[in-house]
DNA sequence: GTTTACGATGCACAGAGTGCATCGTTCGTC
DNA sequence: GACGAACGATGCACTCTGTGCATCGTAAAC
């Protein structure tokens, strides 16, 4: 039994498909099929049932991938530790995309220059796959909005965060002094896409108040939500940090009378994994960011 | 990082000896140094000092020390779980010289017979080395005497075995119808040497009765020790297993009168280690046998 | 000073793992 | 019902890694 035979394996367990580890891994296919071959002739059964379109674990497999999974992750950690000096390494970062643009250019910045030596390695993802990714190790900090569903994580509440209203330059409520989310109902809303947590926190405060916005478009990225605002689709919510970066003057914000919307920001690690004291450090600058 | 190279690097942490080691794992000392160098290259820093004389570990040896134990013996039982099917595969037992060729032959006779398609190793050693060995994971099953210091190991007694007096055909004590421990007292003993637990067994009795058996030869054969009793060299008790294997008729057994001297059998093994179907099974006939 | 113990290094070789090309089988589709 | 696509298995040639043998370098022991 070989430490890449058990990394192929585990693959081909989760794509559920030889072609495609095997694409994921840089590796042949055929190489692929022989080097599983060979563990389960080790082991004397398979560990795959071959469909016809795709495979699945046996029995023998399924004990197999926890114990594969937990091996490797031993070994990553013990060589993280035993190499973790403080300065160099590695760290993996994921944030969700209404996050990452706005907050982490900053405190990359600042942790570069602190720490040359250590590699920064960026994801940007839904919440759900960064969750995800940590559990599985393959990230070792993720920043996104709370509330996560955060089975076997832990997690810090960073900061909270205003979400402020924007509107066309030539909206109806510019000019009202002081604007009450009732005064919002009326208006269609541009929102992000189901997956962004952005659009779940939006739609959760104004159903706090009773009242469900209207998405009249979904898009992907909160730089069109913008743009989609200023060309009068409908008003929005933005995040207290991209109005910061917004150099238009086609729309403006305003601050939501009475009680504000926000989101809570916090960061996510896998407690079971070893924390490396770039890691830990990482932590600390997010923490001591200002906001 | 590779399986093999954690195994070099156990043994070299086990002996302290890169040749030594090489020996152990049927590879030149070479082909070892240099997959040892690979290892710590790839970890950044040297796992061992190498000293002139001898090799320890660094403190990142250490750390690898006991991962690598803990990743080695994952897979090793988890290959045992998965081709486990309760017939064929591999039982390890060992036993204490006092015990093997008195009580396993039987034992080994029948299980062989009954699970033809197993695999039966057998390692005669002390106690202590036993007791390692189940630790280390270099034997399933050890047979052996209580008590034994048993940290991380279980433990279930067999049977009680009766220590019987054996004296030369010619001795005083033959014709005396009952024999006290008392009556022992004065002669000389022929004992095993002071590796072997029935001395201890035996002194401890003795001991527990306030006399202290004196001790004129120490052999490492029981059949030695009989052989020199038949000789006139002394007295001694032996276990009742082994009396029943003694045609000659030149030394007779009595059962001390009283409180009679006995050991207790019991069966060791790794909580901590999976035990197969077979290692069960031998355990059950162990259980069975008669005594 | 000489010998001994022990790990490191130079060099050549063998075998395991890999990639490419291709095959065999089973669905899905026209 | 025949054809094509998806997917894993197999044949073959090659390369690269790990290994053994011979030898070296160094420090302790005699």
């Amino acid at each position: 039994m070989e430490l890449d035979q058990l990394r192929y394996f585990l693959r081909v367990a989760e794509r559920g498909n030889f072609t495609r580890a095997a694409e994921d891994l840089a590796l042949s296919q055929p190489a692929l099929s022989r080097s599983i071959q060979k563990l389960e002739e080790e082991l004397g059964q398979p560990v795959f049932e071959r469909k016809t379109r795709s495979v699945s674990l046996t029995e023998a497999g399924v004990l197999l991938q926890s114990r594969a999974q937990q091996v490797l992750t031993i070994l990553d950690d013990t060589k993280a530790e035993i190499t973790d000096d403080g300065q160099s390494g590695r760290v993996r970062v994921g944030a969700i995309p209404t996050i990452a643009p706005y907050f982490l250019p900053d405190v990359l910045r600042q942790f570069a220059t602190e720490f040359p030596k250590a590699t920064l390695i960026v994801q940007e993802n839904t919440t759900d796959e960064l969750l995800k990714s940590c559990t599985q190790g393959e990230i070792d900090l993720a920043i996104l909005a709370l509330p996560i569903p955060a089975k076997y994580l832990e997690f810090e509440e960073l900061f909270e965060e205003e979400l402020l209203l924007v509107l066309p330059v030539d909206h109806a409520l510019v000019s009202k002094p002081k604007i009450r989310l009732t005064d919002v109902e009326p208006f269609p809303f541009v929102l992000l896409g189901e997956a962004h947590c952005l659009s779940d926190n939006i739609v959760s405060f104004c159903r706090q108040r009773s009242f469900q916005p209207v998405a009249v478009e979904r898009t992907s990225q909160l730089a069109m939500v913008q743009e989609l605002v200023s060309l009068s689709h409908g008003v929005s919510m933005i995040p207290a940090m991209a109005r910061k970066l917004d150099q238009s003057d086609r729309r403006v914000y305003r601050s939501i009378d009475g009680r504000k919307p926000a989101r809570k920001i916090a960061v996510v690690w896998n407690p079971y994994r070893f924390q490396s004291r770039l890691i830990e450090a990482f932590r600390d600058r997010l923490r001591a960011y200002p906001h």
